[in-house]
Parts: structure tokens; C-alpha cells; sequence
DNA sequence: TTGAATCGTAACAGTGAAAGTTACGAACAA
DNA sequence: TTGTTCGTAACTTTCACTGTTACGATTCAA
């Protein structure tokens, strides 16, 4: 699971776990991503550790959810996944005596973090239950059948 | 240098391109950042193929700026770079069907694209002449000796 | 015309961060 | 007790990027 897709790929995870009754083992949430369980225990931790998922050994063991999507914003989940940086540029420090380059950095730091509290302004506006509602809305309009409980779950199926 | 640090480190040299007399080689620029000639002259060709700079070959060749520092913002600089993603994460391309899926990477997308505009938006405020002037004005409040005609090039020094 | 300086660029090596993998221990349920 | 599942350390693999070498093309000056 490369680093950059992760927001996108917890989010579609979570989703699917709030359709499916009991919890989701790393092994299928793996399959489903086509990882392994162990980068998929590495990654939900951080969810587990802000309060978003509890974990449980055993038998009937794996990943749950806490609360309901209405209560999850993209911005909870990206947070949890602590990235190290969300942009690819910054400033340098090659000259740190030297005022332009200082100065070139201070712009630098400033127009990132104007653009990050942007990022992050959109990603709360986005809740994880608007995803579900509107992925139901679509798969509801598409599909001859009629609207499933779940999108692509109908049949326990993950995807 | 690193791939990151590179607005940061070429408005930097920039600055200092338009304090000195004559075109700079690759060669005196790569001991100013601590690289190679040939590194210098990947990320300058990104600047010459905008007009920002143009090169000359053999002796007393080199780069030279194109236009005053006034004409030349932060973004100009950020768009020469040709920065594949300005961003560390990304929507997935996993489960194409799935409507969970294309609704959270649209919305992740949604996110990203506004993050940019905030980005570019703010680097378009800043004007290369605005760090110089800002820079001579620091130093000569700091030093002693009074204002000199370009920040840590009084002796012609890169720095 | 020759030679030094300088950019242009291809090709390859080196680096580093992150994903992937293996292995094994701990906890839990039947 | 046995099989399931998470927790985590340790190692390998991968990938993108920088760094390096090499050589050709161009330009200037003697």
C-alpha cells in the first residue's frame, strides 16, 4: 500500500466496515488492499491509537469500529495516520546565516501552511457516513437490482 | 540536494545571480548548494526552458537571469521545477467499481486541489525582489559595518 | 587552429525511505 | 490444548531520486 494512497484506502476500509456485522481480520482488510497483514496492522494502529478502531486478538478477533461514520470526518482519519508531511517541498538549511535564505523559507513555510490548513479545512467538511450515503444513492441508481444494505457488499464480498 | 529543499535553494541562488556581475557556471553554484555541476544543471535547464534564466556555453559562459528580480515570484520559480506532486498523498486506483471508493478519492482530490490553489495563491505574493530587499534591509540593521550592495556577497562570496 | 572553459545529456551507481516479508510471541475462544 | 488473530522486531525488496562519471558540442581567446 503505497504511503500516498493511504487516506484513500483506510477510508474506503472503514466504510465497508461499518456495512459488515463482526469484526474485519488484517488478513481479509490485506486482501482487500492486496498488502499484507502486518502493513495493515501497522497502519490501522494509528487508527486504534487515536480512538477511531479497537483490535482483538483470538478467534472472532480483528478490527472494529467505535462509533458511527456520521462522528468520522477524513481529516479524523488522516490525522491518525500521522503522516510525516503532506507536502513534497520545504525550505533548506544550508545557509543558515545567510537572510535570503532565510527569508526564501520563511515564504516557503508560510505558503505551506496556509495550503495545509486548506487541506485540512476540506478534508472535515468530508464525513465518512456522506461517502456510504452517496456511494448507496449511486449504486442504487446504477444497479437493475435495487439498492443494496451495502455498496459491494451485498454478498459479504469486499471491494 | 534534495529533492524538497529545491524552490527553497533556487530562489536562493537567484537572488544572488542578480547581485553579481557575470553569468555563474554550474560549477560555482554546485559548491554553493553542496552538490554536483550536473545536478545544477537539471534543475536549471527546468528554469531556462521557462525564460527565467538562459545558459551560454564556453568561457565566461554560464546562467544568467532573464528579467529584474520584480518580475519574479515565488510561484514562477515553483512552476519552473516541474514538481511532479506537490503532495505526499494521493486517491487509489484499486477498485475502480467501487463507489466508496471513487467517492473518497474524489473528495480527497476535491481537498488536494484547494490545498494547491491556497499554495499557489501565497507563493504568487512573493516576488524574488521582495526577499532581496527584506534581506538587505536585516542585514544592514545587523551589521556593523552597514548596508552592502547584496546580502553575504560583499567579496563576491556565495554563501 | 588549438586548447581551455562550459553547458548538455546519457548512463550508471549510490542512497534512503517506505513497503513487503518472515518469524515468533502474546492473547483469546472453543 | 489448539487454532486464530493481533503485536512487533528484524530483515529484504523496491523505487525514486540524487550523485557521479564520461563524453560530446559550443564558445572564446591566443
Amino acid at each position: 500500500m503505497s504511503r500516498d494512497s493511504r487516506l484513500a484506502r483506510m477510508a474506503h476500509v472503514l466504510v465497508h466496515m461499518a456495512c459488515n456485522h463482526g469484526a474485519a481480520t488484517s488478513d481479509v482488510i490485506a486482501r482487500m488492499l492486496s498488502t499484507n497483514p502486518v502493513v495493515v496492522r501497522r497502519t490501522m494502529a494509528g487508527l486504534r491509537d487515536r480512538g477511531i478502531v479497537t483490535s482483538e486478538k483470538g478467534p472472532r478477533g480483528g478490527w472494529r469500529l467505535t462509533r458511527p461514520l456520521e462522528e468520522l470526518t477524513l481529516l479524523d482519519v488522516h490525522r491518525a495516520l500521522e503522516t510525516v508531511s503532506v507536502f513534497t517541498i520545504g525550505p533548506t538549511a544550508d545557509h543558515p546565516e545567510c537572510p535570503v535564505e532565510h527569508l526564501a523559507n520563511q515564504a516557503i513555510v508560510g505558503a505551506l501552511a496556509q495550503a495545509g490548513t486548506a487541506l485540512e479545512a476540506a478534508l472535515a467538511q468530508v464525513r465518512l457516513s456522506d461517502i456510504l450515503a452517496e456511494g448507496q444513492a449511486l449504486r442504487a441508481a446504477r444497479d437493475a437490482d435495487g439498492p443494496h444494505v451495502c455498496p459491494n457488499t451485498a454478498r459479504g464480498a469486499w471491494s
